[in-house]
DNA sequence: AATGGGACCTGCGCGC
DNA sequence: TGCGCGCAGGTCCCAT
């Protein structure tokens, strides 16, 4: 799934190579992604804009075009995006430059998301967003823990208390700090946290470095795979023996979404 | 506030 | 071999 890692990867790579570019035409395989604008007035609004910015917030992909619009791209689960001129398996959305290369949102289940809004801040999943794993310090970290009584991995998903963990990082984060999955958030020890905390980062560091995990159709801009996914410790593991201490990977259901993790190292 | 479910979607793997 | 079913999960929305 792309999270954090994943996006954060895919904005970089396109920092390198799409910035100050124009988009000369707008190809549109499937409307059902374009959600707040009609099909016709966005590709009139993107059309001969120049992209100025490409940043990210949490999941969030957002690109900055000339006249103050803003190209908003939401991968959701299956999403990816390729630069290249010939046209990808699933392309649904693509954006032509001059030199014939297009910037590729391809998408199996079709459930990613394109919005056009002239103040990304305003957006609800921006505003609701909760702070960014790689910009908290420590302290601040701790706070969040205040007075949270749901399980910790759903927390950990859950984007409006942290941004930009998953279900494969906030699992193997678990795992790092050996914390079991359905603990109540407030019952973990502030060395826990701490735990937890350095985890996070480390493993968000480590999988940026990777260039992602492509676990399942998540790709970088030039088709080739992020390798975190060699370096998971529990996600889609269940029934393989756990690398600390060989026993079986166990795998629950929590809010409808799978935990792997190892009853035996996670307390 | 927490929890659970359904909706959005399609490809894939499984059982028969 | 082929069919139908259920699962996969990010986010939003509704109900309890």
């Amino acid at each position: 799934m792309p999270e954090l890692p994943e996006v954060e990867t895919i904005i970089r790579q396109l920092q390198n190579k799409i910035s100050g570019k124009k988009i000369q035409q707008v190809i549109v395989k499937d409307g059902r992604l374009i959600k707040n604008i009609k099909l016709a007035k966005f590709k009139t609004q993107v059309e001969n804009k120049i992209i100025k910015e490409i940043f990210r917030r949490g999941k969030v992909i957002i690109l900055k075009l000339s006249e103050n619009l803003f190209l908003i791209i939401h991968l959701r689960i299956n999403g990816w995006l390729a630069l290249a001129e010939k046209e990808e398996p699933y392309l649904k959305v693509g954006f032509k430059f001059s030199d014939k290369l297009m910037l590729q949102f391809c998408d199996s289940r079709v459930l990613g998301e394109i919005k056009l809004v002239d103040d990304w801040h305003k957006l609800s999943i921006i505003q609701n967003m909760g702070p960014e794993p790689l910009e908290t310090k420590k302290d601040d970290f701790l706070k969040l823990f205040k007075d949270r009584k749901t399980k910790i991995k759903p927390l950990l998903l859950d984007q409006t208390f942290i941004a930009g963990l998953g279900n494969i990082y906030a699992q193997e984060a678990l795992f790092c700090a050996r914390i079991h999955p359905e603990r109540n958030a407030n019952s973990l020890t502030p060395k826990e946290l701490v735990k937890l905390y350095e985890c996070i980062v480390k493993i968000l560091k480590k999988a940026i470095e990777c260039k992602g995990s492509s676990s399942d159709t998540y790709k970088q801009i030039d088709g080739s795979k992020g390798t975190y996914c060699n370096l998971h410790r529990v996600y889609q593991r269940q029934g393989e023996p756990c690398f600390a201490c060989k026993n079986l990977i166990k795998r629950i259901s929590q809010g409808g979404r799978g935990t792997c993790f190892c009853s035996t190292c996670q307390h």
